[in-house]
DNA sequence: TCTCAGGGGCGAT
DNA sequence: ATCGCCCCTGAG
């Protein structure tokens, strides 16, 4: 088994705590998916042991992916700022950001609108499990997130069943974009307003699902995303009018954390909602 | 049983 | 720029 040392890493809160929909927790170990790859992760203390399927070894990977090398301590110098972040930090110590792949990212999220977490979660393995395709890890079975492609060419029917409702449509017409676009071999090249408007241009990507895409997908730190929770941050921590409009929100807080919105933003985000990781997995 | 809200966004006004 | 509606599910 492969072991990478790391410092400041909370691997539980980065990998359940709403980034991703992709993780399972079974017997001690972390299992996730890629389009292309099934991975194994487990923390020790300092060290984070780790297996990429069906190509091993694969260190490249889990490094970006886990983005080891983001600066955490002098992340954290700067968005402390007042004494709500300040409990955030204390109640999530090591709390990480995750660059997921761009795919990936906008298809779950796309799933995302008016379903709680473990709902989206639910729905993505429901997927993953009729579409994706089936990895050995280790002995255990793990499903690939489907290609772009299965799920384009999958019937509205079929992607009815994983529970998803009207965010059907959005998720096919979405991979037939992506398809058609091309825009996934593009956007990681953007800068980010230019990423931001093309986001938007996909039928079922609004505001806040385009800034969960910046944040948790393409790496942007000076980003997130403001759902219901974001806005009660604005609300009832940073006194905002219920009435502020998103853009105004965002411009907000982007502003006040100068350059890590990202971080800052997801240390309020599971310090307001309570976010459990013991409970959650 | 019923209501309501959940990591929103669209399309008609 | 607002506003009703979209589909499904679990909590209360």
């Amino acid at each position: 088994m492969n072991v990478l040392n790391v410092e400041n890493y909370n691997l539980p809160v980065a990998l359940i705590g709403g980034q991703s929909f992709v993780w399972e927790f079974d017997d001690g170990w972390f299992y996730g998916a890629t389009q292309d790859k099934a991975i194994k992760l487990k923390q020790e203390g300092d060290k984070i042991f780790w297996q990429t399927f069906p190509e091993n070894n694969d260190e490249q990977f889990i490094k970006d992916y886990l983005r080891l090398g983001a600066d955490y301590n002098s992340i954290i110098s700067k968005i402390n700022k007042d004494s709500y972040v300040d409990s955030a930090i204390q109640k999530y110590p090591n709390l990480r950001l995750l660059k997921q792949d761009f795919s990936v990212g906008l298809l779950s999220f796309l799933l995302s609108p008016q379903k709680a977490i473990p709902l989206i979660r639910r729905s993505v393995f429901a997927m993953k499990k009729e579409l994706g395709e089936k990895v050995d890890a280790d002995g255990k079975d793990v499903y690939l997130f489907p290609k772009t492609e299965i799920i384009a060419e999958t019937p509205l029917e079929k992607l009815l069943s994983f529970g998803i409702g009207y965010r059907a449509k959005s998720l096919k017409s979405t991979a037939k974009y992506l398809i058609d676009s091309g825009l996934a071999g593009e956007i990681e090249k953007m800068a980010e307003p230019e990423a931001r408007i093309e986001l938007k241009k996909i039928k079922g990507v609004g505001d806040k699902i385009a800034d969960c895409v910046l944040t948790y997908s393409l790496g942007y730190d000076h980003v997130t995303p403001l759902d219901v929770w974001g806005m009660r941050i604005m609300t009832q921590y940073y006194n905002l009018d219920p009435k502020t409009k998103y853009e105004d929100m965002r411009k907000w807080i982007i502003d006040y954390f100068d350059g890590f919105a990202a971080w800052g933003g997801q240390f309020l985000f599971e310090y307001i909602r309570g976010f459990d990781p013991e409970t959650s997995v």
